[in-house]
DNA sequence: TACACTATTTGATTTAAGTCAAAAGAAAAA
DNA sequence: TTTTTCTTTTGACTTAAATCAAATAGTGTA
């Protein structure tokens, strides 16, 4: 999904306005395991996944990564804290396949929320879809076995399960990764 | 925290709007147990807490309560999917003593998100600080212990933890109610 | 005050998932 | 192709928290 596909189908801009806002942001090509964003740095910036994937992910007291969501095509990826908060970020963000994205700056986006309110629609509409599906993950991990986490990342990512290291899937999914290769081996849901 | 310091506190508007904007909320005062939504139904309101509070909370496959979230003074209560995609209700949300709402429909608040687009920046902001809250209360869940769990729970809604029946917290926290007696048994934290 | 009802605590037992350790399989490098 | 390195699987054992069951403690009210 390109990316002025995506703004027409939140917000009904206008030729000249999408051609505006589309001007303010920078085509990436970025390569696999590349980093873009350190813990303790303040992100800058957000970025549209055109094509590839990436992660972010915390190191917990014992060193271990631990991913904290995973972004996939047609979706906007950054440190959701350390952007909006301006704030050092508590995770990493990791491209885990070769990637085609689109960047934006945080001063060039509160400059076109400004020039353009509609735009606003457009940042609390992605930031409510985000928040339901924050608040998905929570039930699943909150209230569902390992089993069941796995049915759910499976219905959440569906084209990601089975491109990532399996090590990454089971920290998402809060579990070990012997639970979630147990799971795999005995075959799908139900 | 009244509602006019709250909008103010986000969003300078002028006294003029700031009067416009109010009079599309409606004072409510509710008696504790009531239900303002029930799973199922499209929730149609959103409501500022002056005083008091409330919870979400939904019916288990086992018909067991398990609450969501928690909602105090100063905050906006409502089901968050419901009232955003205006879909059915996963969740009943329920006040737990006796308050006072500020309530505004879906309609209202659209159409002040359309006449005022400062109100969108309050939107966009007041639904990133929920999700900031939501992952905070995701990475409580997903990696620590029960103890730790209701640390979390004493630092996120410390006026709470004591005013409401220990199984609404035990099961918000997404452990059993005797675990969380036992935890509190135990003295508090480290 | 006593009764009924609800909430909390305590005890005994079970279990899902974690930990630790090592083997097997894949992918990358030499 | 062989070696090295990383990833996944398997096995044995442990443990935090769940479950089941019952006893207290509180609260409201007749």
């Amino acid at each position: 999904m390109s990316i002025s596909d995506f703004l027409v189908s939140l917000v009904p801009f206008t030729q000249t306005e999408l051609q505006d806002i589309l001007a303010h942001f920078k085509k990436e090509s970025v390569s696999k395991n590349q980093i873009l964003v350190r813990q303790g740095q303040i992100c800058n910036a957000l970025y549209f996944v055109e094509h590839g994937m990436g992660r972010s992910y915390y190191l917990n007291e014992g060193g271990k990564e631990i991913t904290q969501w995973f972004f996939g095509v047609g979706k906007f990826m950054t440190s959701v804290d350390s952007f909006f908060q301006q704030s050092p970020s508590l995770y990493y963000l990791e491209v885990l396949e070769d990637s085609v994205l689109y960047r934006i700056s945080k001063s060039d986006l509160d400059a076109l929320f400004y020039k353009y309110p509609k735009m606003e629609k457009m940042g609390r509409m992605a930031s409510t879809e985000m928040l339901t599906r924050v608040v998905n993950k929570l039930n699943a991990i909150q209230f569902q076995t390992a089993r069941e986490r796995y049915d759910y990342m499976l219905s959440e990512f569906p084209d990601i399960a089975y491109r990532v290291p399996l090590g990454h899937i089971a920290s998402y999914l809060g579990m070990t990764q012997e639970t979630l290769s147990r799971i795999r081996k005995n075959g799908s849901g139900t």
